[in-house]
DNA sequence: CAGAGTTTTGACCCTCAAGTCAATACCTGA
DNA sequence: TCAGGTATTGACTTGAGGGTCAAAACTCTG
């Protein structure tokens, strides 16, 4: 009852470590191949161990997908709550700026995640909630900079709502029009998108 | 070796018209929750059948979802390319004609076909070439109106490819996004959408 | 109505992947 | 070094779903 948080002893520590190294394998095969098409034997695979040692972190493929998806939501959102050229400034600078992140991050580091805002139906129903959930967050740091925008008459926009879906769905899409690409090519291509993107709230580059 | 095309006989004609139930049943249910979530089982209960009738018609459940593709994309694509609202007069006016009619078709007829124009990752390798066929000539419709826009100096794009893939992005998802909403209130999502995928080529409303 | 052609059935096989578990290997601190 | 918990294995069960096929049912047409 008194020191329940107390501990995070460094056998807690060692299994957080692993648990974490299984979700990244996890969300990264997910994302290649789509989360009925990847069997726990190609997670395990990857890892270089056997199917039964996943289950002793993890009751289920369900489990493991929910938590895969939780860790890599929580885990993005916090990069772009802290990035630093989106808290101040005029909001079309701070629009910007969280646009070319999420895109990199999207398409340089969780190729991974694609879908992890779309929702992909396949996925039990369970993780529908949960990626809403995670969505709505993410969604209100977008929101936020293009309802400033809009009211400090910098933005013309006809349905703010409108306009983050539009962003959300063809940034989910960034890393499979990337496939292919490498080096420079990539950074052209986020920064056209970015462009495109900012043309939602009616500012041409 | 002579009348080879001639004869569309009753039975043929029967024979056709099953093969097209199928095909719709299937698409729906791709679409609805995903290509490898879908058994040929649950296409057989929707049409009141047994699996092995569908085995009549298709050698392979790849080869129904590969012609399911086709067919709807097909008469997709056709239908946009026969809209009269698109085929004359200003830039503007003709894009906004494309983008309504293929949002209320996406939305309205086939949200089965959600997602036939994202190249779902789990479908196989054989499917993703002739979506990919399917989305060029389907492309094709959109790019014309808009490098004639720009050619003209009406639309202000940065770079029209990119341009069109969000449009594409946004217009697939559509479906998800008006899942709950009913009568009139869709008609003005539809119209919503339209309108804020006009601001990608910097056509305020 | 008979019988040829067409369509549908339902039982069957086979593979693959989820999930279980007793036995074993691995640590680590006393 | 050995006793404790901790982690991993690999062989196993089970169920679901793709695919096959001979036999039954239907449907024309003479």
């Amino acid at each position: 009852m008194s020191a329940e948080q107390a501990a995070p002893s460094r056998i807690e520590r060692k299994r957080g470590r692993r648990i974490q190294e299984i979700l990244t394998a996890a969300a990264e095969l997910f994302g290649e191949r789509g989360y009925a098409a990847v069997s726990l034997e190609d997670v395990a695979e990857r890892l270089d161990v056997t199917k039964g040692s996943l289950y002793y972190y993890f009751a289920s493929k369900d489990a493991l997908g929910t938590a895969a998806i939780e860790t890599l939501g929580n885990e993005w959102t916090s990069r772009l709550e802290n990035l630093p050229a989106a808290q101040e400034g005029p909001p079309a600078a701070r629009l910007r700026a969280l646009l070319r992140e999420h895109i990199t991050i999207a398409v340089r580091e969780y190729p991974a995640a694609l879908g992890l805002f779309l929702v992909p139906r396949e996925w039990p129903r369970e993780q529908h909630e949960r990626i809403k959930e995670l969505r709505r967050r993410h969604d209100g740091l977008f929101r936020r900079v293009v309802e400033e925008g809009v009211a400090s008459g910098e933005f013309r926009v006809t349905d703010v709502g409108t306009a983050l879906q539009c962003m959300h769905a063809s940034m989910s899409q960034a890393p499979v029009w990337c496939e292919g690409l490498a080096g420079a090519a990539v950074d052209r291509a986020i920064e056209r998108l970015a462009d495109t993107l900012m043309m939602l709230v009616g500012q041409a580059p």
